[in-house]
Formats: structure tokens, C-alpha cells, sequence
DNA sequence: GCTGAAAGCCGGGCACT
DNA sequence: AGTGCCCGGCTTTCAGC
């Protein structure tokens, strides 16, 4: 993990449907070396995947909101509970008076009331606080 | 966006590397037939850009932690200040009692720290509330 | 670990339906 | 809107350094 490597994920970030030619012309690296990096990258896992972003707007998902979800048992256990709501786009247990903070995106707040009763119908929920987003300043990827 | 599109949209997010031939044949049609598809999606803004998703661990972003910042003025045109700290992946406006909401991204709680000072050095910000991550259960893509 | 070249496959365009 | 074909360029491999 050398500058050049660092300079070959943050110009993936931006664009991953670039050649390989191109790529290597930015960092001073021949197709093929290039080409090496970016797989052995990947075989170390630091490159997970090649994806798209997407709009969720346009795919009927307008609606965000962070809910922090209180319980009165072990959350540790309950991941695939949470990964089983689709509109449930992050989970992760948090330290402090919560157990865990969940991102939602949804079709209309309608459709957000339903993802909290499903929430309460998971084992040891005790309580949930939703906070809606109004406005999305940015969402970015991850600083090099 | 029919049902075609909405396949087309879910295996890019998958697979963006896949030939447009075996995207295709997936879906029922030609490697042509579904180049052009694919292209009017990024031509309307529903495909937005083709990335990679990067482990935060392996770059240097170890620690994961949503900032709750509180305001004694509206918040609404401070979107560049946010974005000036490096760390912070998201920034949204919320409804609720506090103004703002942030996805931080650091090396480690020192660097947390480092920014929890940088946003007290905002226009307008009174207070900042976060809220560390200890496990994440799952971060995936959006529901289709 | 990198270069340069060779071979095969894919992206992108076109004529036709 | 989709198919089938074609060509330039790209990915991928490999000998050599």
C-alpha cells in the first residue's frame, strides 16, 4: 500500500470503468503493471467491489432517516434481523444510550412508519427515535 | 425504469465489471440491446458513476462514528464548511432537535477528537454529540 | 516489479427490422 | 426498442529485464 496505490483507488473512486492505459498514464505505470496492482488490491480485499452509484430518488427511495434503536437485551446476535427489512441500508451497535444505529431509505414517510413497527417487532427492541433528513449537504467516498 | 432496468440496475451494483454480453444474456437481451439501456440510465442521472467500494480498515479508517451537531443558526448554506473536513463522509440537514447530522470517518479516536474540534470551529455550531461505532452488522447497497 | 508485444475479447457504432 | 455484425481498442498474458 504505496502512494501509487493510494493514487490508483482514489482515480477508481472516481471513475472504475477507465482502462487500464489511462490509469497507469496518471500514476507513471505501464497497462500491465497497472493491471497487476489494481488485482492484487482486490486479492488483499482492500477493493471489496465494482459498483455503481446510484440514485435513490430515482429508484423510489426519497426518503432517509437515521433511527437509533434502544433494546433491553444483547443486540450482538441480531444482525440478520435487521438485514432482513430491505429499506434497512446500514446497521451497526454503537457505544452510548442506544444499541443500535440503523439507515433507512424509504418511499414516503408512510412506508418509513412501517420499517419502525417492524423494527419493534424485533426481539429485545424496547424503543426507537427516528431523526429525518431534510437535506443531504453531500455523501462522499472515503478519504486518501 | 420497468422491471428490465430495475435488473440491469441491481447486477451493476453487484458487478460492474461484467461484459454488457453476460449483463445481457442475464436479463434477456442482446450485448447491444443492453449497452443502450445502460447508457439512457446514466444519461437520465440514475446511474450516477461506476466505483469501487474500498475497506475503510485497509486505508486508514478504522473508526466509525455519527456526529450529532447542535446550532444556534440556520445551518442551510454551511454545507461547504462540512465538506472542507476530510473526514466526514455524509452531511445532512435533520429534522429533530439537533441541525445537523455527520458520518465520520477516522484513523482513530484521536483524530475523532481532532474533528469533533473542527466542528466546533463552525459558524453556528454549539455543541456536538457523538456517537461512536463498535461493530458494523452491515453496509449494502440500495433496495430495488 | 516493470516493460513491451502478441492474441483474443469487448465496447461502441451501424444497417436493418 | 432490439438484433447481428464489424472494427478499433482494450484486457490479459508472457517472455525478458
Amino acid at each position: 500500500m504505496d502512494d501509487i496505490d493510494r493514487a490508483l483507488v482514489l482515480r477508481l473512486q472516481q471513475d472504475a470503468g477507465q482502462s487500464y492505459a489511462t490509469l497507469g498514464a496518471a500514476v507513471g505505470l505501464s497497462a500491465g503493471a497497472t493491471h497487476e496492482r489494481v488485482r492484487k488490491l482486490r486479492e488483499r480485499g482492500v477493493i471489496l467491489r465494482t459498483t455503481i452509484d446510484v440514485d435513490p430518488g430515482a429508484v423510489g427511495s426519497g426518503v432517509l432517516a437515521y433511527v437509533m434503536v434502544d433494546s433491553n437485551a444483547w443486540m450482538g446476535e441480531s444482525g440478520g434481523a435487521f438485514a432482513a427489512i430491505p429499506e434497512i441500508q446500514e446497521a451497526h451497535i454503537i457505544a452510548g444510550s442506544a444499541s443500535v444505529l440503523v439507515k433507512v431509505r424509504a418511499a414516503s414517510t408512510g412506508r418509513l412508519q412501517d420499517v419502525l413497527r417492524r423494527l419493534y417487532a424485533i426481539e429485545g427492541v424496547s424503543g426507537t427515535h427516528a431523526t429525518v433528513v431534510l437535506e443531504t449537504f453531500f455523501e462522499r467516498s472515503l478519504p486518501l
